[in-house]
DNA sequence: TTTGTATTTAGAATCATTCTAACTCTTGAC
DNA sequence: GTCAAGAGTTAGAATGATTCTAAATACAAA
């Protein structure tokens, strides 16, 4: 799990849009930096909440728009955890998602999907995959053993 | 991936819910069975029109409700693919699943969610995990090969 | 400039699912 | 057996996330 760079370049949000024949528009610009600012997973409706807060006249419409854009043009991924909201990342390193049922929190875990591979069938190709798992993180586990013992 | 009997008898339907605090009815014998007549994880919306074709009163709403009872009590597993509907699957053995974009056909495959544990960070627990996988089953894979070297 | 195309926007539409309220069926107490 | 209480079923309304639509706007190339 490599860490990227705080601070994309425009110029290379401008190149990988333009590489998918999409233009740069500063909603777009707007979106990705509200995903490289924190990396917590946030919904369509999280990422819009905060986009306002910068650009009000922003429209929920063109937050779902710029979503998909960042996500063909490969600068995003969305993440589907439970069966609500789909979720939003910026780390394409392979890697895949635990959910805290404790904090709620959604935590990058550093397990390939590559991994995965050599479970398959004969003969069958995968193009995509995703892991998710459920369960306490570190903290909310120590919490909870430390709450147990002490009743 | 051990196969489970083709038909589950009332009895044991009548004792699984019971040990859930649940009643045996007929919908939910219903819903049960064509889950188990044929194992292609069909939607809710699939398992309604097969249930209503032998018993023509039930409702979406008690289609829901059966699953969910069914799925309560440990007969039955949530399979979630795409964003879309959720699917439902028989099978309780800890597996995972292909979904064929070809065919579209989701696949059982047998790679248990067990297996992930050893790439957890320290400390985190996990209580419920989902693989799933998507790209061309082997028969269609095979298919778009010949496709493509014929032309 | 002009013109064509991409993008944004608000709101309507859609899809899967859950909720609600009325009705029906079971079960257990008498 | 009768009856009340609690489960379960039903149709339809409500919800939540997402997609679609149509009009307005912004760009980019000619």
């Amino acid at each position: 799990m490599k860490s990227e760079r705080a601070t994309l370049p425009d110029r290379e949000l401008n190149d990988r849009l333009a590489a998918s024949g999409l233009r740069f528009t500063a909603q777009r610009q707007q979106v990705l930096a509200v995903l490289l600012k924190r990396r917590d997973h946030p919904t369509a409706e999280e990422v819009f909440i905060r986009a306002k807060s910068q650009m009000p006249d922003i429209s929920m419409a063109t937050v779902y728009n710029c979503l998909d854009a960042l996500t063909q043009c490969g600068l995003v991924r969305q993440v589907h955890m439970d069966r609500g909201a789909a979720r939003y990342c910026p780390n394409m390193s392979d890697h895949s998602h635990f959910r805290c049922e404790g904090c709620g929190r959604v935590h990058d875990i550093d397990l390939a999907s590559e991994a995965l591979r050599p479970h398959l069938p004969r003969g069958f190709q995968v193009s995509h995959s995703e892991v998710s798992l459920h369960g306490l993180c570190a903290d909310c586990a120590r919490n909870s053993a430390a709450r147990s013992s002490a009743k």
